[in-house]
DNA sequence: CGTCTTACTTACGTTAACGTCAAGCTGTAT
DNA sequence: ATACAGCTTGACGTTAACGTAAGTAAGACG
């Protein structure tokens, strides 16, 4: 039952994608769909990638680096050390993201205070709007 | 004192850019050296934009939007008006990057979950490869 | 049979913010 | 004079991840 295929447009609604997308990971091997003549077919295991391409990119790696990964994971639960090395990936990525955050958050901070400084101008300007009427 | 120009090397010196950098700026009208001959030469003036400019782009904002916010500055403080659309704008920025960086949070809150995961798994890996032996 | 729907391939377009030549001018130190 | 450093303008190249349009095929339906 789960082995059913999907076309195109129903991955693309199941998904919230752009047939576009689908052939886009396609031609860069990051998804496999089987041909029944011209048409693309999805399986269970394009849809399991499709879920890793996704949360992936949540995850801010490029799609080529998902490439890498999804390699990995297809090359078996045999080689523990290419899991060592997803690991690892993994652990940089969250390395450089908490650095992102931290800046986003250094430049929040920045930013709130130039808008204190940017209501107190307006309030003075406003003031000064007043006292001159 | 002040009132010394800079050449443009100076200029990449001091602020960490390269020439390409601000004659492109110059060219989207961030910037307005004057020229003594061919040679471009910045003014005070033009530092204090860059500085904005460069605070700008730490803001996420971009190019576009930071020239409009510098003409905005430039049109006088008499227009309490367009202060105030400034105000707004850097306000609407501030809302995007803090949801920005709950996104990420929530990422990276997740990625720890994978990690966790992925430590696990290593984990009984070794174990099934030490039982082995 | 005609037409509609869905899909297909090919290939150029998009966006931002510069990078990277190429070719030429200018001032100065040797 | 010459070599060299530093500046100039133009203009094409880069990157990622698709968007978009043109032209075609293939199956379903009435």
């Amino acid at each position: 039952m789960s082995e059913k295929t999907m076309t195109i447009r129903e991955m693309c609604d199941a998904y919230d994608v752009t047939p576009r997308t689908l052939r886009f990971y396609e031609s860069k091997e990051l998804l496999f769909p089987i041909r029944e003549g011209q048409k693309r077919l999805f399986t269970k295991r394009d849809r399991a990638r499709l879920k890793l391409i996704l949360r992936g990119k949540r995850f801010g790696f490029s799609l080529e680096e998902i490439r890498q990964l999804l390699d990995l994971y297809d090359m078996g639960d045999q080689q523990a050390t290419q899991l060592q090395r997803t690991y690892e990936v993994a652990q940089h990525r969250l390395k450089d993201m908490e650095e992102q955050r931290d800046e986003l958050n250094e430049a929040i901070d920045d930013l709130r205070e130039q808008l204190k400084w940017g209501e107190q101008f307006l309030a003075d300007l406003a003031n000064q709007k007043d006292a001159a009427q």
